[in-house]
DNA sequence: CGGCAATATAACTGGTCGGTAATGTTGTTG
DNA sequence: CAACAACATTACCGACCAGTTATATTGCCG
């Protein structure tokens, strides 16, 4: 595994890695889309901040852009990055269960 | 979603978040258990910045120990790890496709 | 074109974190 | 117990980044 693959794993994990960006990435989930200054008042962000997370979600294809007249709406841009917050949320509700091999059964 | 919680899953998200501590992963998964030693020479990261590494990804249960002797052996602490690291990986791979909602032939 | 609303960008600052060097702790061996 | 090996911890420093304030850009409307 090259150095350069790990960066930009590791680069994205870390754009995951910010309860302010999970916020929105959650909030936006909620509703299908919303525009900056919905995200605003449905986060509690600041408008240059949100703006700021904004593009750097964006950037890593976390979230999707459409342009319509003076607003821009947001929404999540794939299935996969739900994914990956329901996997981080599963193992933390379990972080104790030793590895599951036969997920089968198990009482 | 409260806060707290977002901020617990941010924290992990954030720990999978650096080049180091992936590159312990993934030499990990490579081989069942290794010694601190032996991940010092295979990741060629110096030893108080592994070990400090190994305390991070410890106490969130992404690794585990086990002592023998002089020796302490780590390893990935279950599969879930793994999961999330090639799900991430396999968005990186893609990162350009739409949400494929319905997956199956889509020739 | 002038003004305004929505969004983006720039500049700055404090806090956080990764890397390293030095030291401490634990456990084995003779 | 003395000496040593494996691992952990501490203290420190430089780099990066989230948040804020101020300003710039974009696009609508009169």
């Amino acid at each position: 595994m090259p150095e350069a693959v790990l960066s930009r794993v590791a680069e994205h994990f870390r754009l995951l890695g910010e309860p302010a960006r999970l916020r929105i990435l959650n909030v936006l989930r909620g509703h299908r889309e919303l525009t900056v200054t919905q995200l605003v008042e449905l986060t509690g962000l600041g408008q240059a901040n949100l703006s700021k997370h904004l593009q750097l979600l964006h950037a890593a294809a976390f979230v999707s852009r459409r342009r319509e007249g003076l607003y821009v709406w947001y929404a999540i841009a794939d299935q996969q990055t739900i994914e990956l917050c329901d996997l981080m949320c599963a193992r933390l509700e379990r972080e104790r269960e030793p590895e599951p091999s036969a997920p089968a059964s198990q009482a």
